[in-house]
RNA sequence: GGCAGGUUGCCCGAGCGGCCAAUGGGAGCGGACUGUAAAUCCGUCGCGAAAGCUUCGAAGGUUCGAAUCCUUCACCUGCCA
């Protein structure tokens, strides 16, 4: 395998390098294969967007001739690492297992497992659970300064309100698979995402103390809105890439909604778009904003890299059938049908009659509690059929019936539900 | 272990015996504008059709009446051991 000589400069003209030990010997190091490792831990049952930044950025390298270890934290999921919000809850052994398989699952499409440069998935529970406490405290935490510990950013935050011995821990756990790696396997270059950083460097610093070791790092920068918040936020939570707790409608929505502000950012960090490709459709987007080019090719592209190309094809026509504007009931059946059982739907037995419309979206899920219906009713924000509801007691008569069985309910603009009558 | 302060709706944060389902801000939701964008403005934001019901860390108590007073418990923060 080939290594790609611009793929430092690719990765930094994609924004993706934040941070970086020194770049000049990172640059050199990787003008030959390298083994490089990414680490992701369980803390839920599926990875969201901030995790796809890692992976996609672990496939670039590995497509650059490099050679992937793909870690799911074991083990540090059963720690925790410190983070603003204050003390994490801790997992049981059986859910941090479960979740390591799932989340195993997730990031292997993404990496080949053949060739020379064949990725391998590693699980830090391997080399840490059977290791001794004083072992740890001899090995490991005696090249570690409690005073530059404290000084972490994360963890002066923390200081105020308090943090577990547990969680403060966490950095020498991480540290320790890099030394790991690079002791069995070589790896000597780790990235994250940027509040990673810390754990990062101390794991470079550990291998130099520990194995007289060069390694490298860097960190992928932390993607926020235009207004300084977190990305990733939809109606399902967060932006899961499991299609059970995430619907690839839903998936590809998120992406067609990006602010226009950040369509340029996103399409440099999350897609394989070469710079040509990407430069021009920045330039169309410039020119023509209302056109959505960015955000249509950024959300196919999305969607096809994560839940593939039928399933992006079947988002994109459930979209254009909602959204078209035109008259429901020139649809034909089918495409309704599968528009609707894309962007959710729930059916109803004809047997008890037809709800009312608060409860029909209260069934639905568009609505909280009927007085929350009623209310957006009252707003002006429910629509039937496309055609807004204005009296908050409106009943539904077969005659509201379309595509033959179906009821297509609306909160807002961008909010729909099918209800199936059968 | 001692002393002091704290625990309010999704988050922050007022309230300190009745006028409190609880001020205000943020988030959320909806409308207008538009391009399924951003910004802005407006509205809304416990459950219930309503009567009413359940909320202010937990459990008891005082009172005609408590988020507001008392007791116990739990947790958090600070100071002292």
């Amino acid at each position: 395998m080939s290594i790609d000589p611009t793929l430092l400069d690719d990765l930094e003209w994609r924004g993706l390098i934040a941070h970086s030990t020194d770049r000049e010997a990172l640059a050199e190091a990787l003008t030959e294969g390298v083994k490089f490792y990414v680490g992701f831990d369980p803390t839920a049952p599926s990875l969201h967007m901030g995790h796809l930044v890692q992976v996609l950025t672990a496939k670039r390298l590995q497509l650059a001739g490099h050679t992937p270890y793909a870690l799911v934290g074991g083990a540090t999921g059963m720690i925790g690492d410190p983070r603003d919000s204050g003390e994490r809850t801790l997992n049981s052994l059986d859910t941090v297992k479960e979740w390591v398989q799932r989340v195993r699952g997730q990031i292997e499409p993404f990496l080949s497992f053949e060739g020379e440069n064949a990725a391998s998935m590693v699980n830090n529970y391997d080399w840490t659970a059977g290791l001794s406490t004083i072992d740890f405290l001899r090995d490991i935490g005696k090249h570690f300064p409690v005073n530059r510990m404290l000084a972490r950013d994360v963890v002066a935050r923390r200081l105020e309100e308090g943090i577990s011995y547990t969680e403060f821990s966490y950095v020498l756990l991480q540290s320790m698979d890099f030394l790991s790696l690079y002791r069995d396997h070589g790896v000597t270059l780790q990235f994250g995402g940027s509040d990673q950083w810390g754990n990062l460097t101390a794991g470079v610093e550990l291998i130099r103390r520990s194995a007289g070791g060069k390694a490298h790092a860097f960190a992928t920068p932390l993607l926020t809105k235009s207004d300084g918040t977190k990305y990733g936020k939809t109606e399902g939570g967060a932006l899961w890439l499991d299609p059970s707790m995430l619907s690839p409608y839903a998936f590809h929505q998120f992406w067609l909604n990006v602010e226009d502000e950040k369509v340029g950012e996103l399409l440099r960090v999350f897609t394989f778009f070469t710079r040509e490709e990407i430069e021009r459709l920045e330039a169309e987007h410039a020119e023509k904003p209302f056109l959505r080019l960015g955000q249509k090719a950024l959300a196919d592209h999305m969607t096809t890299l994560v839940h593939g190309e039928a399933e992006t094809e079947q988002a994109k026509a459930a979209a254009a059938a909602l959204f078209g504007g035109g008259d429901l009931a020139e649809l034909s059946g089918t495409t309704l049908a599968a528009a609707l059982r894309e962007a959710g739907s729930v059916s109803i037995p004809a047997s008890d009659g037809l709800p009312s419309v608060v409860d029909l979206f209260v069934t639905s899920g568009l609505a909280a509690s009927r007085n929350e219906a009623r209310r957006a009713i009252n707003e002006g924000g429910a629509y039937l059929n496309n055609a807004r509801v204005e009296d908050p007691e409106a009943a539904v008569t077969q005659a509201d019936l379309v595509a033959g069985n179906w009821l297509v309910l609306r909160r807002g603009k961008k909010r729909f539900a099918g209800v199936e009558v059968v």
